[in-house]
RNA sequence: GCGAAAGUGGCGGAAUUGGCAGACGCACCAGACUUAGGAUCUGGCGGGUAAAACCGUGGGGGUUCGAGUCCCCCCUUUCGCACCA
């Protein structure tokens, strides 16, 4: 802002009014607000209004908003806005999902204790949304770092425990050593940690606590058919991501045996075993050491092996390496035709899926087609296409392997079971094997269970002790919260920071009262954010982490609205939360959320916003050159909410001048206005004492309402929503001349004037509410009703009918709405320009398209 | 490799079901008002032409009276999955 501008302001007062200077708006309201509850939801029951929870993911406190938030944010603000205005009760909450590593990253750089870091972030973006005008219930604020939350975190693992759901295990884990952390499967992305790109994720054997969700594979995989308000892709995300597969465990002989004497395949394709030509193990397979024995040569093979596979594992490539393998020298017989196949060791077989023992079929399957290739196993084909019903003619079919699974595909060269289909020899080699006990039906998932020890300070202490003489024994209920301790030294070496301070450590145990240590791991702040969307309902509830009722009326979430990069963690974890408190009888909803809907990232320069490239507008700066509205609106503006969207500054400066428009018509004829008719939609006068350029207001008016409400209510393209409006001002400006004259009715413009603040209102709330104010309106905006459209009103009563000759454009012509298609046809025939396409030809029909076009086709 | 989404002026993007391509905004050009303009208001703005014709929605075919939209083939980008047996 430079100076001129404000001398001229102040020389000229009788402009300064009819300046737009959203800060000066913006700051009165910003007060105003600071005491008045806003949007804050009525309790269940106490209001005649429909209930709609919408709902955007909590942020992480890391210290300011970001873009990426503003926009979340305004979709979300505009929905709750539009949704209270439309009559419902309104949930709109907001919190923080305070726990985690920034924290006490940003603790040893500064020597800041991560809570008061934490804390003062909170404050700060809090007052970063109130300045942007977000209208959330923040009675209802939610902190995770709180003990009156995390207790109940710690409450729901001693119920997870008491229910076989929690469980401790030595396992090897996925270890970031940036986060000197361990790491879940889910996060871990392409072979290193989700949130240190760059560093690649290590194994380690450690003792973990781990969450039971595979108890709930199928569940969460049915589920997802029903959430019809979800996006496809998160649904397909997750799909995979749980990746369930069925098929059958087959057991093959050890020819000779060694200290086991068999060794367990899992195949989707049983009826292909006659096709086996091979036993493929992982290098990591148990059985390896002592089939491969004491032979130096294979033993270093088998090392390769091993470290070829870890190598692409690290790379995040597994699919690219390429295959190699080594015979180990031994046979396993196949079951089903007592043949003895030899057994070799590959690099394409994973330890972590099935049994880490495939049968190779090489005639059906091309990965064990392109292992025999090269190492010249037998490829033997037993599936075939019905239609041809023998061997394939030479050079017929092209490629060697044919994964036949349809109906029609029949075996051959397999015993008694040649002839059957693929699907009748499924079943029964299923139930041969079961009866002859060598195998048995099987479904495998992809899925893992929840590993939620962090082995990091700041997050919940889990709720456990352990006893000299009783081993692991859970803290009572009674003794909860177990409080994270305060002025903990924390580095990123020898493990858990809360090992290091003995008056946490070291404790009693309640069964025996004998010395006890506590667990110094700390929970994946994920188990946070699995139910936070529930506290909402009734944040400050002392003795339960929630009240049934009250949820029962709140839930599901009929709105949730965040970034698609939360598809697979944290979407499905808080499912499996939900199913899990249903099951512990607290709620009766199966899914947290009806509706969720993923937005586009936000960009600038064709990148991702990031400190490293340089490229990231702070919304701070936004708001302070052209207000909050004008930032927020054109987050809205630049593009449909689930795009990507180019941040432009001039972009931000044009609806920054458009709310200048918008503001400036309406100060400017606030004065000529009548009074506004009563009746949210009712017509203020009758037709004949307005002058056509009003009846085309009253007529856009309509129109523009009721674009808005079907882009609510349907698509989201706030977009083109924010474009209509800009179209009716620009109409308003085009007639204002009009204005006083008697031509423009002053009950119209009144009325006009009321509902194009209403429409403003989910999209510019300051501006709205200034302008409400400047009407002379005493309610507030908020809770005024929605404007609703009259489809008559909105009718346009003349036509410009598109002509065509042979579908190319040549003529418009304007007709009463009414006309008939005769009368159109033969003002069409008629018309000069359309004679003087048609020349000498012959029209050989006329295509009449009600409302829109004619099409005149000759030869 | 498999799957999904997308590709439209100088730029961001419109065009709910096949029916006037380019709404709205930015940038740019011209004018008005001004001592002044990075304010405001008015007009213009896909290419092409004196004006038309004509050409234009990644490329090539097709269906249709009519295709950005539907079908087939190909190219590019983004996202997801990727030895899952």
């Amino acid at each position: 802002m430079s100076d001129t501008k404000i001398n001229i302001a102040e020389n000229q007062p009788e402009q300064r009014e009819l300046r737009y200077e959203p800060e000066r708006i913006e700051e009165k309201w910003h007060a105003r607000w600071e005491s008045d509850p806003g949007l804050y939801a009525a309790e269940p029951h106490t209001s005649k209004r429909k209930k709609y929870y919408v709902l955007e993911m909590l942020p992480y406190p890391s210290g300011a908003l970001h873009m990426g938030h503003v926009r979340n944010y305004a979709i979300g603000d505009a929905l709750a806005r539009y949704m209270w205005m439309s009559g419902y009760n309104v949930l709109h909450p907001m919190g923080w999902d305070a726990f985690g590593l920034p924290a006490e990253n940003a603790a040893i750089k500064n020597n800041v204790p991560p809570r008061q870091w934490t804390l003062r972030n909170i404050a700060h973006m809090k007052a970063q949304m109130k300045r942007l005008g977000f209208a959330y219930d923040w009675s209802r604020e939610v902190t995770t770092c709180l003990p009156e939350y995390y207790r109940w975190n710690q409450w729901f693992f001693l119920k997870l425990y008491a229910k076989g759901l929690a469980y401790r295990k030595k396992s090897r884990v996925n270890w970031c050593p940036e986060c000197a952390t361990v790491l879940a499967n889910e996060q871990v992305v392409d072979g290193c940690c989700w949130r240190h790109e760059e560093t690649q994720v290590e194994t380690r054997d450690l003792e973990q606590w781990f969450v039971r969700t595979t108890n709930y594979s199928d569940e969460l995989l049915a589920g997802l058919d029903k959430l019809e308000g979800w996006p496809e892709k998160v649904r397909t995300m997750q799909r995979n991501w749980i990746g369930r597969s069925e098929g059958a465990l087959v057991d093959f002989k050890i020819d000779g045996g060694i200290s086991t004497d068999k060794v367990t395949v899992f195949t989707t394709r049983i009826d292909t075993i006659f096709g086996a030509t091979s036993i493929q193990l992982a290098p990591e397979h148990p059985a390896v050491a002592e089939l491969v024995g004491n032979d130096p040569h294979l033993h270093s093979k088998v090392e390769d092996l091993m470290r070829e596979q870890a190598r692409a594992r690290e790379a995040g490539d597994v699919g690219a390496i390429e295959k190699h393998g080594v015979f180990t020298g031994r046979h396993a017989i196949n079951p089903f035709n007592q043949e003895k196949v030899p057994i070799w060791v590959a690099n394409y077989i994973l330890m972590d899926y099935g049994t880490g023992a495939i049968m190779s079929v090489p005639a059906h399957d091309e990965r064990d087609y392109e292992f025999a290739q090269k190492y010249g196993l037998e490829i033997r084909i037993v599936i075939l296409p019905r239609r041809i019903g023998q061997p394939p003619a030479p050079g017929e079919p092209e490629s060697p392997v044919l994964p036949y699974t349809e109906k029609d595909s029949l075996l051959i060269n397999s015993g008694e079971f040649s002839e059957l289909s693929n699907q009748e020899a499924i079943e029964k080699m299923s139930d041969v094997a079961e009866k002859g006990g060598f195998g048995k039906r099987t479904v495998t998932y992809r899925l893992k269970d929840w590993g939620i020890s962090r082995q990091r300070y700041w997050g919940t202490p889990i709720p456990m002790l352990y006893c000299e003489k009783c081993g692991v024994v859970p803290v009572p209920e009674k003794d909860l919260p177990v409080l994270l301790p305060e002025n903990v030294d924390i580095t990123l070496q020898g493990g858990s920071p809360l090992g290091r301070v003995p008056e946490f450590v070291n404790t009693t145990c309640p069964k025996c009262g004998g010395n006890a240590r506590r667990e110094t791991d700390t929970m994946d702040t994920f188990v946070d954010s699995s139910w936070y969307f529930y506290r909402y309902t009734n944040a400050q509830l002392g003795d339960r982490p929630l009240d049934t009722a009250t949820v029962d009326y709140w839930f599901p979430i009929d709105q949730y609205i965040g970034g698609v990069e939360h598809a697979i963690l944290h979407l499905i974890y808080s499912r499996f939360w939900t199913k899990f408190m249903r099951d512990l009888g607290i709620v009766r909803n199966d899914e947290p959320a009806t509706r969720l809907f993923t937005q586009g990232m936000v960009i600038k320069d064709g990148a991702k916003m990031s400190k490293s490239k340089g490229n990231v507008v702070s919304p701070d700066d936004m708001v302070a050159r052209f207000g909050a509205d004008s930032t927020r609106m054109y987050s809205l503006f630049a593009t449909s909410p689930d795009r990507e969207l180019d941040w432009q500054e001039a972009g931000v400066e044009g609806v920054h001048r458009f709310l200048g428009r918008a503001y400036r018509f309406v100060m400017r004829n606030a004065h000529a206005a009548g009074k506004p008719q009563s009746g949210n939609g009712a017509r203020p006068v009758p037709t004949t004492e307005q002058s056509p350029k009003a009846r085309q207001i009253e007529r856009k008016l309509h129109q523009t309402i009721k674009r808005i409400t079907e882009d609510f209510q349907g698509r989201w393209h706030f977009n083109t929503s924010v474009a209509a409006i800009m179209e009716f001002v620009n109409q308003l400006y085009a007639a204002e001349d009009e204005i006083g004259t008697g031509k423009f009715p002053a009950a119209l413009l009144a009325d006009v004037q009321r509902r194009l603040v209403l429409l403003l209102a989910p999209f510019a709330p300051y501006l709205a509410v200034e302008l409400w104010e400047m009407l002379g309106e005493k309610e507030s905006l908020l809770r005024h009703p929605w404007p609703a459209y009259d489809p008559a009103l909105a009718k346009e009563d003349e036509i410009t009918y598109a002509v065509q000759v042979n579908g190319k454009l040549r003529s418009h012509l304007v007709f009463p709405a009414d006309s008939p298609e005769e009368a159109v046809r033969e003002r069409v025939l008629a018309d000069e320009k359309v004679r003087a396409a048609l020349a000498d030809k012959q029209v050989v029909k006329v295509i009449f398209v009600p409302g829109k076009l004619v099409n005149v086709v000759a030869r």
